[in-house]
DNA sequence: GTGGGTTACGTCTTCCCTTG
DNA sequence: CAAGGGAAGACGTAACCCAC
């Protein structure tokens, strides 16, 4: 793999680049902050935060960025067999919106680091490593749009409360985050998942204390606490109606 | 310390109507 | 038709209690 170039760029004040021929190699941006335009030949985009764009070579480029406005961003310049069969075989749009940009943002920083390194001090192995694992969330992230045919704001509900149902979730967070009433998003997750925003958290709080239950010596209590049930009465009464038993006699099966 | 019950109060879900 | 908002019933939570 030919990984050229990997680094973040943060403006606040005005950008403009053109690139009438393109790049010699592959470009892949991810928006992680503010708002910028992009056009890839004659397509021109909006770019918000968690969208992706994929700029093949030699395609003409333009970013603009308005004046006063942030607009942060992760970009590599990438060539090589792997990637242009990955780009092959996943026909990818040049944007793509992701739900979470969380883990891509995380594996990003740590290549972004490692390959600023003196090329003779670079883990090669690590960096391309990490590039496919970054690749490999975007696949998945893009098959699951695909296949359930959710909508974009559904599966970003989801998301957030993947992860933060360990902790205390409300709707009025979930809403917020994806900038709808309480009421319209609890209608919106039951009509495309058929389940409420809270069973979904509870199924995850759910299979999390039960992993608990099975590595750790920590109290049903403390297992209540740590998995975002807020209290033991409130776990054993969600336990018991899910699995006929109470946690305790679970435990001792197990 | 753990398991389980009860109760009052707060929050969530869902329905239905209104608005743009 | 998508989105917001009010209202009523369902559900979740906290704070007790007791038994083992």
């Amino acid at each position: 793999m030919d990984l050229e170039h990997c680094s973040y760029s943060f403006h606040t004040d005005g950008y403009d680049d053109t690139r009438k021929t393109g790049f010699s190699n592959f470009l892949i941006r991810l928006q992680t902050e503010g708002k910028a335009t992009t056009t890839i030949n004659d397509q021109t985009f909006v770019v918000e935060q968690g969208d992706i764009m994929f700029v093949p070579p030699e395609c003409f480029y333009r970013l603009h960025i308005e004046d006063k406005q942030k607009s942060g961003d992760f970009h590599i310049l990438i060539n090589g067999e792997w990637f242009r069969n990955w780009w092959k075989n996943q026909k990818c749009p040049y944007k793509l919106s992701l739900s979470n940009t969380e883990q891509i943002t995380t594996l990003w920083r740590y290549l972004s680091t490692e390959s600023r390194r003196p090329t003779h001090e670079q883990n090669h192995e690590l960096n391309d490593q990490l590039f496919r694992s970054i690749m490999l969330f975007i696949e998945q992230e893009r098959h699951a749009q695909i296949s359930t045919m959710r909508p974009f704001i559904v599966t970003r509900m989801m998301r957030y409360i993947e992860d933060n149902a360990l902790e205390r979730v409300t709707l009025e967070a979930v809403a917020n985050e994806v900038a709808l009433s309480v009421s319209r998003a609890a209608h919106l997750f039951k009509a495309h998942t058929n389940q409420t925003m809270i069973q979904y958290a509870q199924k995850i709080r759910l299979d999390a204390a039960i992993n608990q239950m099975k590595y750790t010596n920590m109290t049903l209590e403390q297992i209540a606490l740590t998995t975002g049930f807020g209290n033991y009465p409130y776990f054993h009464r969600v336990f018991k109606q899910v699995h006929r038993v109470p946690p305790g006699q679970y435990r001792k099966e197990l």
